[in-house]
DNA sequence: TATTTAATCAACATCACGTCGTTTATTTTA
DNA sequence: TAAAATAAACGACGTGATGTTGATTAAATA
């Protein structure tokens, strides 16, 4: 890691803050350089030193959360055996609702810029990847009773659904509490969740 | 239904295929009203002689289309029994889907709106309503394995999930069929669907 | 302390926005 | 068919955000 003017870092912070504060109150298409500069209380030039715009700030914010996400996969997978033990991926969700919890004023302003996110469509393209590699150590194709993008599809779907409602209510449960939450749906399914089915 | 001027007519057509098309070639946030306005031939100033702006443009696509999703809804409950048959939901599915291939050039346009899309936001939270109101007369509360924002969250997010897959693949599958792979996901849960139990 | 380098400041051209008043063309109605 | 009504075109305007540039000031580093 190179050595940083401690001015750079200052400024970058401040940026950094300004943003995440001026996205959760009015969304990220309504936010303007001058109102960042404003609220960083630097010159709207200096916004040009760090980011080429809008966007490449955001990049940048969304880079560093979802590299985070790949780490915990990652990690999650080494530690584990390889096989399909039951308690894996319940162990692989409760980590990762933890990071989402540790970041969760960021990744809130993310979710939450007016409406649908762009950020959510990146999370979502993570997650159908990473699932898309790993469901084929576990599933047998042979046995599969829809096809492999509609199953991919649907929980991707699902789990960002529920993720996002976690968030959007206060997250209420703990990271392991989700988790189970997040199993039960998954394994047995909704209807079952539901008390529709034994 | 009022006397239309003609020239009204031909101008808001013009809009709206200006605007569908563009809306697929760059994503509605890249859309300007000079663009749809040379797009569909018109003076830049006439276009706001029928649109506040840009967003009440998208507000009269989405609300028509939401409209139509609604009847279909209303219009399936009333001719089913307001018992839980067990062919119900699926038909009610694949009436939907039917509505969603009718309409997919304008839908996909507005799902793909740079990345996220609010409309898919404004669809969730209109499924969510839905499921919300009619689930309390098919669900035991006491029953439920899980609370019921949990199961609604999930359920809508996988719904979403599989509709934005069957519309990015090019609808390969029949309304039937897909509401056939949402029944089995649903009923059975992905696990089943999966393979992994039986 | 001398030298880099970041940040400030002011100014600039560009572009999309939304509005307005006028003129032209078309539709409706009387 | 002529007159009245209305939609669209046209051109101009002020506004506000954008991204850039050059000169100056301030701070950090070696």
């Amino acid at each position: 890691m190179e050595k940083q003017d401690l001015r750079k870092i200052k400024t970058r912070r401040a940026i950094d803050a300004a943003f995440t504060k001026l996205i959760a109150d009015k969304g990220f298409e309504a936010v303007t350089i001058k109102d960042i500069a404003e609220e960083a209380l630097i010159n709207r030039g200096t916004f040009y030193m760090h980011y080429a715009d809008k966007d490449d700030l955001l990049d940048s914010y969304e880079s560093a959360l979802l590299e985070g996400l790949y780490e915990i996969l990652s990690r999650s997978i080494e530690a584990g055996n390889q096989t399909l033990s039951i308690g894996m991926p319940r162990r692989i969700a409760a980590e990762t609702f933890n990071y989402i919890d540790e970041n969760a004023d960021k990744i809130i302003a993310l979710f939450n810029s007016q409406g649908g996110s762009r950020f959510e469509y990146k999370v979502r393209a993570h997650m159908l990847d990473y699932y898309r590699i790993h469901s084929r150590k576990l599933i047998d194709e042979n046995r599969m009773r829809v096809g492999i993008d509609h199953l991919l599809s649907y929980i991707t779907g699902a789990h960002m659904g529920l993720i996002r409602n976690w968030l959007g209510n206060g997250r209420r449960e703990t990271s392991e509490e989700l988790a189970e939450i997040l199993e039960t749906l998954t394994v047995n399914g909704p209807f079952y969740a539901a008390g529709l089915i034994d």
